[in-house]
Order: structure tokens, then sequence, then C-alpha cells
DNA sequence: AGAATAACCAACATAGTGTCGCTTATCCGT
DNA sequence: ACGGATAAGCGACACTATGTTGGTTATTCT
């Protein structure tokens, strides 16, 4: 019997797994994220080929981890609720995962790009749905989210979003996080307005 | 020398080609793209792995193959220019664009899915952007096509189109092609509108 | 200091990739 | 319908990546 259940603690655990992560971003921005191997992760790591698979499973397991622990960093500074009252001043929420994605451009240009992995943009769009969803929610106070349209509409923003990231990667971020943030809480403040007021056969 | 310079003319090549593309097709709806490896697709089209080579590189470039001959077909009957002039009629373009996609709905929902390739989606992404743009130059006779915020406008409504398509594609299709287009022309003007009316620093 | 255990190492079987040279059989033009 | 051209088949090859294993070494935790 073990004495202690929780093997994240260990040192040799952390450093091995930050040690795969990095060489995994790494790599990432250089070849593209389809043509990493293990091989190359462990290599460039200096671990042990054996060790990383004592770890994860694959590299699509060492990348969903790495956005879990990404994901709950993003979410942790807790907001009470992201109402969006004055629309010129976006949630921080919003503003805080564009400087994630501007202090990480190289990583999100090749994760996004068309070498890319599928399930990156879309566990990024879905992120996107969940909070654009939240801050409805908080705002009219009622969930009024089971509306199919409703589905639509925040699979068209949510999408919206993402290729807006992209051109701002691919553009050199020419505008600030808080721009960007702006610029999307008025369109998709717009949009909304559009899509609840069709009534869909 | 050859008498005949076009190889693709031969019985032979053409049908091992309509073989190893039909078999694509089937693997991926079944597996997934990124899980179909050569030897499948040799193996399920009954062709030897070798004579897989000698047409195409790898499984991207077959795809990307079928995708040319996808879009020369989608293009084909080409209208003089697909003009806007009354809402409410959508462009012929984009609702035969849409009745492939309701034909083929296993193999797009395949390609567009997590296991799918981004390359795909980037393609049809870049599909739809051209043909916005190629709309958009003929109802106002000029290209104000060099402005970055319309270059970001077209990025977020091609985003946006193909999230709707994802999301039609996920519920099972319950609106018609001919009404997903009208309601796509709708919100893509108003968002038009919308992006041309700001004055971006 | 000593028990627990993570990491290292070498090796293995399996599977996919891309490329040969040679043979077979199919197709096309006359 | 014949005969040259050539696509497709076949078997083999070297190479690389994937997972897994058992035994050893080194580090960490208490």
């Amino acid at each position: 019997m073990a004495h202690n259940t929780d093997v994240s603690e260990d040192l040799r655990v952390r450093r091995t797994r930050k040690l795969l992560q990095d060489a995994l971003i790494e790599l990432t921005i250089e070849r593209g994220f389809s043509a990493v191997t293990v091989r190359d992760i462990a290599e460039r790591a200096m671990v042990n080929r054996a060790t990383f698979y004592r770890h994860y499973q694959d590299k699509y397991d060492l990348l969903n981890k790495y956005m879990d622990d990404l994901y709950a960093m993003l979410d942790s500074p807790d907001e009470p609720a992201t109402r969006i009252d004055a629309p010129e001043k976006p949630p921080a929420g919003l503003v805080r995962m564009l400087e994630h994605v501007q202090a990480h451009a190289d990583f999100y240009r090749a994760m996004l790009g068309k070498r890319g992995d599928p399930e990156f943009a879309h566990r990024i769009r879905g992120y996107i749905e969940k909070r654009m969803r939240a801050s409805t929610a908080a705002m009219t106070g009622q969930d009024q989210v089971n509306s199919p349209s409703f589905d639509l509409c925040l699979r068209y923003l949510s999408s919206a979003g993402v290729g807006a990231i992209e051109w701002w990667l691919e553009n050199d971020l020419p505008y600030s996080p808080a721009q960007m943030a702006s610029l999307a809480v008025r369109v998709s403040m717009a949009d909304m307005r559009f899509f609840l007021s069709q009534s869909l056969p």
C-alpha cells in the first residue's frame, strides 16, 4: 500500500511532466504539431521514451492534459459572473484569454494552422462557447439556453471568434487584446440580437 | 516518346484513382481521417500499395486532389457573377455547396470533426471566403478588398459559416440548404455593415 | 537512514512508410 | 485483332515510430 496516494506530489514527476510539456510546445512551434513524434518529445525533454508512456498515452494525451491545466488557470481567478453591462468594457475573462494567446502566439499559430490539431481548435471554440453561455445566462438571469436557434447562434459566434483570433495571429497581432475583446463583444451582441429576432421554422 | 501525353486518359488510371478516392471516403466515415493509413486505403480499394504511391504522395495528397476535383465541380456551372440583389434569394453557388454537404453529410461530419483534418476545414473556409469576396466585388463593382478590417470581416464571416455548417451536420440537417443559405446571407450582410461602420485605429 | 518509487536502459514485437526490380495483364492506336 | 506501351501486381528491402517489458540505478519523501 502506498502511503502517499497523490503521485503527482513527487518532485521528479512534476519535473518530468514539465519537461515533456515544454518539449511539446517547442517542437510544435518548430515543426508543427502533426510532425512531432513521441520520440522527438522524449529526446528534446531529455527523458527516456518509456518514461513518457508512464505519464501519457500519446502526444494527444499530453496536449489535452496541458490544455486542462491551461483552462483551469484561465478560469481560476473566478470572478462572480462575467456580466457585460458596459459594452465598451470587455469582460476580464475574455481579455485574459486573449492575453494568453498573445503571450504564446507562436504556439497558437502552430496549433491553429493547417498542420495543427483539429481537437485544439475545437476545444478553444468550446471554451469560448461555454463562457458566452455563462455570460448571457448572467445577463438575462435566465437560461433561454435550450432554444435550438440559440445553440446555432453560439456556434456561429464562437467559430467566428476563433476565426478572428486566427486572423489576429496571422497579421502579427495588430490590435491589443482589449481592442479585440471590445470589437468581439460589440459584434457578438449585434449578432445575438439578430439571431433571436429570427423565427426559424 | 509517348504518343499520348495525358496519362490520366488511360482507363486503368482513372479506375484506380476512383477506387482509391472511394476507399478514402469510406474509411474516413468509418474510422475518422486521422486513423486511416495508406495500407488501409490500398487494401480497401483492392489496389496494390505500391500503386497508391504511383499516384499520390500520401493520404493528404489524395485528399487534396479529391478536393480539387470537388471545387472544380462546384465552380463549373459558372454563373456570370454571384450578385445578391434580393437577400431572400440566396446565390445558387452557396445553395449548391450546401447541397453537396447534405449529400455527403457523413463524410463532412468526419472531416470537420475532432479526428478530421485541419487542412480540410481551412480549405472550405478559404473557398467560402473566395466566394464572398467575389460576391461583394460584384455588388459594389469595386474591390474595397484591400482594407485590413475587411479582411478581418471576411475571416470572421467565413469561420462563422463553417461553424454553422458544423452545427447543421451535428444536428442532422434540420433545415434545408436553401434555408441555411438564406439565413447565412442575411446575417452576413448585417455583419458586413457592422464591420464597415467600424473605424479601427 | 531506509523504504518507496520514479527514471533509466536495452530489447522486443508490431506496424506503417516509401522505394526497389521484375513480371503480368490491361489498354490504346493503328 | 495485333502489338507496343504502360499500368498494376508482387515480393522484398531498409527505415522509422509505437507500445511494452524486466531488470537496474538514482532520487525523493518521511
